[in-house]
RNA sequence: GCCCGGGUGGUGAAAUGGCAGACACAGCGGACUUAAAAUCCGCAGACCUUAAACGGUCGUGCCGGUUCGAGUCCGGCCCCGGGCACCA
């Protein structure tokens, strides 16, 4: 076959200066991606190809895509789009998680029933959407505030309940006295209402619907270890925030009381207990409110204590109130040396964890110690390095090399063995044991708001509370209320939603008027798409169990806490009750830094919010999408700068001016082709090429440093554009241009989706650009033949030489040693040694 | 206080023990243009030396260590960001 290289050169194209327009672009090509429902979609799972789940943390339908969402679902995207070339079958949805508080906001703002308004701004989102060219399959979109879905929020509830992982207790909720309505956490703004600043929020007790998420906290705990696909940073805050602490509960006696009353502590150092010199309580413990009631005085400085901290919790200050407390006149007896000892109220100590009470061991714990010289108790050290060394400075807190002394029969132990039998002694004893406590809560799950989930359950005053009935779901939320300065739970001002019949009895009942805390609907929403329009249940069984778990998982660090421990513990329910497999939701997480602007992050308060809209006008949506890959590592935070976006489009235009100059010429059936084995230039420019494959393989493999991979793009653009008068003098051959531009195109792909598509076209091809297979880096072709060696002086570079990329380490110490510079440097000098690296470096160690 | 990140040119960054600053932004110089924009070409860490070139020295928060060789590994600090925080 004729080799191009041989013809005569190609004459400048009359389109030579055919200009980059994405305005006219991205939209033509969109119209067509929207007319083809099925190109998104991933196949049947019978298909036979492997599966891949890539999933993006669903948006809040705020009505405003902003730059966050543009950087995290541009991760997401390229790597849909990467798998698909990589012959994956592909599970790349998306959805709206559209309960909750700001619809509700609206609404009253506006008069826009919160449905209307949460509609509107999904249907406005999904056009933005579009715009920026995002490859969901939007026929599994899943919208949580629709009764389609929320019906199953309520199914399981209800098996919730069954199982008793759903339970009704008296909890503190926020309350505005000016509102006169409960509030929201996140409408608590510096502990003042968020429509009202000056006022302050009190804490009331409200009869509260919780998941027994503690029932679980050893297995969330537990998997952190195994999952090593998720960020270390992720999986350190989930351990901190379920907090497991193993220690020992030891029972004392008060003294002198004849209905043998008990104080029951939590500690982690029960080796110490011969040390304690108080036990400290809570103010807000039952034991001290029964003895406040009766001593006036007490009850006084108990009230002021838990009205100091009412305001320091409020502002925010919790933390740095001064250590205090007040006798109670009461002593309890140790049990393990029958000392008696004061019993004081202390406001350090926190009702909410353990048991509320603390043993005082002012010698081996730095909040004891500050609060025993405070009020001069006794500090009796009963800890030390070893028998002979025990004047060392208090509080000593060390334990793992530490023996006990003065502690009667344990004196001499290893603290940690005194441990282990001093609450098995405790326990034959019958005053304490070896118990574990958690920091991490049952999930509260009320909601005293209107756009949520109802709660599935009915009160009757014959029958008591009942679930609803399964053939009765859902139960739907009403539509036109007035939302307007709710007395508590806007529902229950609603007759026609409260009254009802009870299941029972068919006597008069009334629904529960709470709602449930919208981490409820993103608790579980990805096992919907897998099965979206199931009306029969959540999801089928078996297509969840095809499709999870979730292969890669990508969204923002501050859900690590809160959705993330949630969906993991929904996950471990589900498994429970039988419908899925897997126990964790996703294999892969990854969390995209912030986008940031001049150094703070993008707010409507500091006026630096950068609109998706504007700069896909001016710069079109490759270029938007492609900077927030190149302008950092996607884990990093990102500062946006318009200039940034700018550089990209040109380097986009310049791929567009050159593509598009040669195309004509390499259409297929244009010319006949074999490969070229001809010019050094044209073989120089498929190294690159290959290197540049070799390069984003790699780095799709794991690194994930996509700003590199776009880097390597550059280079390799610069260099054909280097090389464009050989190509336009057919130095050049077109095989080896062909060759060039179409795995360009083909690399562009996962990142400029728009353009890779429409050179993809005008270089002949039919097809989609995406579903074309991913190009393979081929090694001969990549080979570097000559390289350049640094030579190094004791560590110092002195030049640099070219040697052929195979020569060994002799071959390199023999040209390093006939270099005139090495030999000027190392003249009158002893050669101690030679390092000698193939393919690095060489260092000569030199003395004298 | 504890636990994670991070600290490199004017800026965003690159370099998985081997030439520090790839790629890009901003900047400067030039070509094209009546002019400007766009585009293209070139320069570009700091300092010293020089007419210029050549050349040299220093340089990745600070101090030390390991190594032929450290931005990278180890020890000790400092600063910035994030998370948790009287958790017994």
């Amino acid at each position: 076959m004729p080799d191009e290289t041989t013809n005569a050169p190609q004459s400048p194209n009359a389109d030579d200066t055919k200009r980059y327009t994405p305005q006219e672009l991205e939209p033509r090509l969109q119209a067509v991606w929207d007319a083809d429902p099925a190109l998104y979609a991933a196949d049947p799972i019978t298909s036979g190809k492997p599966k891949y789940y890539v999933l993006e943390m669903l948006p809040y339908p705020s009505g405003k895509l902003h730059m966050g969402h543009v950087r995290n679902y541009s991760i997401g995207d390229a790597l849909a789009r990467y798998q698909w070339m990589n012959g994956f079958n592909v599970l790349h949805p998306m959805g709206w998680d559209s309960f909750g508080l700001p619809a509700e906001n609206a609404a009253i703002k506006n008069n826009t029933p919160p449905r209307e308004w949460t509609l509107n701004n999904i249907a406005e989102m999904r056009k933005q959407f579009a715009r920026v060219g995002f490859s969901y399959d939007w026929s599994r979109e899943v919208t949580t505030c629709l009764p389609d879905y929320y019906r199953w929020n309520q199914w399981f509830f209800l098996e919730m309940l069954k199982r008793d992982l759903a339970f009704r207790r008296k909890s503190k909720v926020n309350w505005c006295p000016n509102c006169n309505t409960v509030l929201a956490n996140e409408q608590v703004i510096s502990g003042c209402c968020w429509r009202h600043e000056d006022t302050l929020v009190e804490q009331r007790d409200l009869t509260q619907w919780f998941f027994r998420i503690t029932k679980y906290a050893d297995e969330l705990l537990d998997g952190l270890d195994t999952m090593d696909g998720w960020p270390d940073k992720v999986r350190t805050m989930q351990r901190n925030w379920i907090g497991r602490s193993e220690g020992a509960e030891v029972t004392f006696a008060v003294d002198g009381c004849t209905d043998s009353m008990t104080i029951t502590v939590f500690t982690t150092r029960i080796d110490t207990i011969f040390g304690a010199s108080s036990l400290q309580l809570a103010p807000d413990h039952p034991i001290i409110q029964h003895w406040a009631a009766m001593d006036a005085k007490l009850g006084e400085a108990v009230d002021a204590m838990l009205a100091e901290q009412k305001t320091a919790r409020d502002t925010d200050m919790l933390g740095e109130l001064p250590k205090h407390g007040v006798p109670t006149g009461r002593e309890v007896i140790n049990p393990f040396n029958g000392e008696k000892l004061p019993v004081w109220v202390a406001n350090y100590v926190l009702s909410g964890y353990g048991t509320g009470a603390v043993m005082s061991v002012p010698a081996h714990d730095e909040r004891d110690f500050e609060f025993a010289t405070k009020y001069n108790l006794p500090i009796k050290r009963v800890v030390a390095p070893n028998l002979d060394t025990t004047d060392l400075p208090l509080p000593y807190t060390d334990k793992a090399e530490a023996v006990l002394i003065d502690s009667g029969a344990w004196t001499g132990e290893a603290a940690l063995e005194a441990q282990e039998k001093m609450a098995k002694h405790a326990e034959a004893g019958g005053f304490g044991k070896r118990t574990t406590t958690y920091r991490l809560k049952d999930w509260g799950v009320s909601r005293q708001r209107y756009w949520g989930t109802p709660i599935p359950v009915v009160y009757c005053d014959k029958c008591g509370m009942l679930p609803v009935p399964e053939d009765q779901l859902p139960i739907l939320l009403p539509e036109q209320i007035d939302l307007a300065d709710v007395d508590g739970s806007p529902l229950g001002r609603v007759p026609s939603f409260v009254n009802t019949t009870c299941p029972q009895c068919d006597g008069p009942a009334r629904r529960e008027t709470d709602t449930m805390d919208t981490f409820v609907d993103s608790s579980w929403y990805f096992y919907r798409y897998t099965d979206p329009k199931n009306s029969t249940a959540p999801f089928d069984s078996d297509v969840a169990n095809h499709w999870f778990p979730i292969d890669q998982y990508i969204g923002g660090v501050e859900h690590a806490i809160l959705h993330l421990i949630y969906s993991r513990f929904w996950t471990k329910v589900m498994r429970d009750i039988g419908l899925i497999k897997n126990s964790e939701p996703a294999t892969r997480l990854f969390t995209q830094g912030m986008v940031i602007k001049d150094g703070a992050k993008m707010s409507k308060s500091l006026g630096n919010i950068v609109s998706p809209d504007e700069m896909i006008g001016k710069y079109g949506a490759d270029a938007t999408r492609m900077y927030a890959l190149f302008a950092a590592p996607p884990d990093r935070d990102l500062d946006w700068q318009e200039q940034g976006v700018a550089g990209v489009y040109r380097f986009l235009s310049r791929v567009y001016r050159l593509t598009t100059k040669f195309a004509p010429g390499l259409r297929p059936g244009h010319t006949i082709f074999a490969r070229d084995g001809g010019s050094a230039e044209g073989q120089k420019l498929l190294r690159t090429l290959h290197q540049t494959i070799a390069k984003i393989t790699l780095d799709f493999s794991g690194r994930w440093h996509f700003n590199t991979c776009i880097a390597s793009i550059m280079i390799l653009v610069n260099e054909i554009s280097a090389s464009e008068a050989l190509m336009d003098s057919g130095v050049i051959s077109r095989v080896t241009q062909r060759e060039i531009f179409s795995t360009l195109t083909l690399i562009l792909a996962p990142f400029a989706p728009f353009l890779a598509q429409e050179l993809w076209t005008e270089l002949g091809n039919d097809g989609v650009v995406f579903r074309q297979p991913w190009p393979q880096a081929d090694e001969e072709l990549a080979r570097e033949d000559e390289i350049e060696i640094p030579v190094q002086v004791n560590g110092k570079l002195v030049t640099v030489i070219k040697l052929d990329a195979a020569a060994d380490v002799e071959a390199i110490k023999a040209a390093a040693l006939a270099d005139e510079k090495v030999a000027a440097r190392i003249a009158g000098k002893q050669i101690v040694k030679i390092v000698a690296v193939p393919g690095k470096l060489v260092n000569l160690v030199v003395k004298g």
